[in-house]
DNA sequence: ACGCGATTGTTAATCCTATCACAATCGCAC
DNA sequence: GTGCGATTGTGATAGGATTAACAATCGCGT
C-alpha cells in the first residue's frame, strides 16, 4: 500500500472515477471488480491492482461500494477541493475553452484570462475581463492560479509555458501543438486532437477500407 | 525491423514529425537523436529504437536528415494523403471542433455534419450543412467517411458510436467524457481535457503549494 | 452456526518497454 | 588515403507493468 505509486496508476483513476459516477447516477450501489473491468475493458486484476496502492476499499464477496469508492479516488486525486486556473491566449480556442461547462461541474474554475493582443485586452469573455499578459504576476499573487492552459500559437507556447512556470504554476494544461519544456516540479498535460489522429492513422491505414481482419 | 510494433511507438511517431517540421521551418536540415531526444525530453536510444522497427533512416557520424525523416514518418503513419471526417453533434464542442483550423492543415478534412436537434439540422457551419442522424448511411456511402468524431453529451456517446460502427467508421475520436465500447476492429482516441487535470492534480496536491522539492 | 459461492487483496510469474553499450560505419581533416 | 570523432542500428540487460492465481474472508441461505 505504501509503496512508489506508478503513473500509469494515477492516470487511469479519473476514469474509474467517471464510470463510478455514471453508475451511481444509475443508481448501482455496488460493483465488483469484474464488472467494472467490463465495462472499461481493463481487466479486474488491474481494477484491484490499482486500488491496492492506495488501501484496500471492497468488501469480500460482495465488490466496491460505488459512491464510496468514487467518494475516495476522487480524494486521492484531490478532486474534493476546487482548483483554480488561468487560460492565456483568446483566440478562438481559448474562448471555447474558457466558456467548455465542463471545467467548473468538476471543481476546476477558470480565474483569469490572458493575451497579448491589445484589442482583446480589456474585452470581457463571460464574466472574465482579458487581462496583458504583463499583469500576469500581479494576478498570479491575488489569483492563487494552480493551473495556467495555454492557447496560443505554437510558436508563443514556450514563451508563455516559461512565464507561467515563472509566477509559479506548478500545473500546465497545454492545447499548443509543440512539446514544451519544463523543470521538474512542473506537470503536463497535452491535448492535442491532431496528434491523437496521426497515431490512429497508422492502424486505419494497415487494416485497409473494408478489412474487417484487424 | 519487420517485427511487431508496439503501439506506444507508433503513438510516439507524430510527436517525432511535428517537431521535426518545426526544425524544417527553422531551417534545420540534420539533426542526430541526442540533439532530437533533448528537444523531446526522450532518450536519444528510444528515438533511435522507435526508428529502427521501420527501417534505417540516419546516417552514422552524422544524423538524420531533418526533411526525409519528417516525410518517412508521415508516410509510415499514412499522413500522405487526406482522411475525412464526420462530426457528430454540432452543439458548443462541435461547432468549435467543426471551425477549427489545425485539422485541415495536416490532411484532416471535415466532410460532414450530425445532429439529431430538428432546430439544427438544415444550419450551416463553415460550408457543410448539419444532417440528420437518420441520413449517416446515406451520407456515409457518398461521402466515404475513415473517421468519425463523437461531439454529443455523455448519455448519448455510446450510441452514436454505435451508428457510426454500423455504417462502417474504424476511426473515432472520441469528445465525450465516457468510456465508449467498439469492436476489435475500430480504433478509438479519447480528447478530454478534465480527466487529463484530474491525474494531474495528484501531483500538485502531493508536491503543495510552494514546495520546490518535487 | 455452518457451508458455500463470490470476490477481494496480494504474491508470483509473465510480458512488455526502455535503456545500455558497442560494433559498424560515416565524413572530414590532414 | 588514413585516422579520428561522431553517430547510427541493435543485441543484451534491466526495469516496469499486467496478468494469473490463490489464500483470506464476506454475506447469505438454511
Amino acid at each position: 500500500m505504501s509503496e512508489r505509486i506508478p503513473e500509469v496508476v494515477v492516470r487511469r483513476l479519473p476514469i474509474y472515477a467517471r464510470a463510478l459516477g455514471q453508475l451511481e447516477a444509475r443508481g448501482v450501489a455496488v460493483i465488483s471488480s469484474l464488472d467494472l473491468g467490463r465495462l472499461l475493458g481493463v481487466t479486474p486484476a488491474q481494477i484491484r491492482k490499482d486500488l491496492s496502492y492506495f488501501g484496500e476499499f471492497g468488501k469480500q464477496g460482495t465488490g466496491y461500494d460505488v459512491a464510496h469508492l468514487k467518494r475516495e479516488i476522487r480524494r486521492i486525486l484531490g478532486l474534493d477541493r476546487e482548483w483554480r486556473m488561468a487560460i492565456v491566449g483568446v483566440g478562438r480556442l481559448g474562448r471555447a475553452i474558457a466558456s467548455y461547462p465542463g471545467f467548473a461541474s468538476e471543481g476546476f474554475r477558470v480565474v483569469a484570462l490572458f493575451d497579448n493582443d491589445p484589442a482583446k485586452i480589456g474585452t470581457t469573455i463571460g464574466d472574465l475581463v482579458v487581462r496583458s499578459m504583463d499583469e500576469l504576476a500581479k494576478v498570479a499573487a491575488d489569483e492563487r492560479i494552480d493551473i495556467g492552459i495555454v492557447a496560443v500559437p505554437a510558436d508563443q507556447g514556450q514563451e508563455v509555458v516559461d512565464k507561467l512556470v515563472a509566477v509559479g504554476v506548478t500545473g500546465l494544461l497545454n492545447y499548443a501543438p509543440i512539446t514544451i519544456s519544463v523543470p521538474p516540479h512542473v506537470r503536463v498535460r497535452d491535448v492535442d486532437p491532431v496528434v491523437a489522429l496521426q497515431s490512429m492513422t497508422y492502424y486505419l491505414k494497415h487494416s485497409g477500407p473494408d478489412d474487417p481482419a484487424s
